[in-house]
DNA sequence: AGCGACTATAGGGTTTTCCCTAAATTTATA
DNA sequence: TATAAATTTAGGGAAAACCCTATAGTCGCT
């Protein structure tokens, strides 16, 4: 059973979207707030798979900045942005924000609970609209999105410092090793972690790991 | 063959152990220092393997930052303390700031010799002396101060909090999942770094997964 | 009742990591 | 020879990790 917190300022709204969901057998609605805090003290009181929040809640500003504590302080809790809003902007920032998915408010009743499911289990969901717009729209699209299970090429320089890493060497000690900047280095880890598509050092080595890339 | 730097400001003293130095096969000393200032430009310009450091380098205070210093930017140089004094907490002082070998200057050309290639091979050395002096001297000796290859014992919780390391989480997130402090999770993550005798998390990682505690 | 291991918490401080943006140089390659 | 990829450096800022000391409650064992 899925757990679901509705998180919008428009009453009618909840209860249409509760409504589209009443039909799903493994979903369920078990948190309804109208208010930044009352979600916050929600998700500290009970355990929620799913947030779907609207981003506009009141204002764009707070729905990102709830967005960013959601996804930082429960990332087992995955959130779905809904919004009327369609730019490509937009959608990046919630993106980074930690947002899983992200659903326009004229969204189907199939596509809503597909998404729910998809977020859940650890995936993103962005239907074709979405993925147009972002790949629409420059450069900016990150390299590994996507990021699970991909095997990334690492040039010459990355691999040497990630095997420093894996020998517990700070960025200094590295940067002294190679006869390069500080800077340089944390150029080298920044890109390994995303790369690996990983948030921290520690993630990475167990990844690098176990993708056969130390040892 | 083991390039050993001697930094000491007293020149008597610097031709004494090279002379007993010049006999074994495998070592040499490449580096006389004088002066902290010149320690830290050799280092920066040659590779070393072991600096035998005078602590009282003009003051004791002197030695130890430059211990520090050296141990902290340059992991793969060993640094041996040779020092006249052999009360307890100036050993513990020393060992502290990095130092891997302790010997009193009165040492023997065999314990000299000894002494570097113990701690070029990545080990401690200390006599039984030293040794006598640091367990006769109360609780304060570290539990795990050799801490290499051995498995340590985890508690519930640490093992808990070592899974969640691995699985990416930071210290607030497992706080969160935990439904304890920040700090309560902190004093774990700390024990596990002392228990496994590693400097940060990306090294706790990889060894604990070496040693089969993750996956 | 006392001891030791485990757990939790706190305050304060330093270092390191991580993120963002920006730009110059070299090297390979189409 | 453009173009792209890789490498290097830089500055600033926010977050996280790391280190130290200190207290205190719980539990099991002696």
């Amino acid at each position: 059973m899925i757990r679901v917190l509705i998180a919008d300022d428009h009453n009618v709204f909840v209860e249409g979207i509760e409504s589209l969901i009443s039909g799903a057998p493994d979903i369920k609605v078990t948190e309804r707030c109208y208010t930044v805090e009352s979600v916050i003290e929600r998700l500290n009181q009970t355990a929620i798979d799913v947030v779907l929040l609207d981003i506009s809640f009141p204002q764009i500003e707070d729905g990102l900045n709830l967005c960013e504590h959601i996804t930082r302080l429960y990332p087992k809790t995955k959130v779905v942005a809904l919004t009327m809003h369609d730019d490509a902007s937009l959608i990046k920032r919630v993106v980074k924000k930690g947002a899983r998915g992200y659903l326009l408010k004229n969204t189907t009743k199939v596509e809503l609970l597909q998404a729910i499911q998809t977020v859940h289990h650890e995936k993103q969901y962005f239907n074709d609209t979405i993925t147009h717009i972002l790949l629409n729209d420059g450069p900016k699209t990150r390299k590994s999105t996507a990021g699970a299970g991909i095997k990334p090429n690492l040039t010459p320089r990355e691999s040497e410092v990630l095997t420093l890493i894996a020998q517990g060497l700070t960025t200094q000690q590295m940067a002294n090793q190679l006869f390069v900047s500080a800077k340089a280095v944390e150029f080298h880890r920044s890109s390994l972690l995303m790369k690996f598509g990983v948030p921290n050092t520690a993630l990475l080595i167990k990844t690098a790991m176990e993708m056969q890339y130390i040892d």
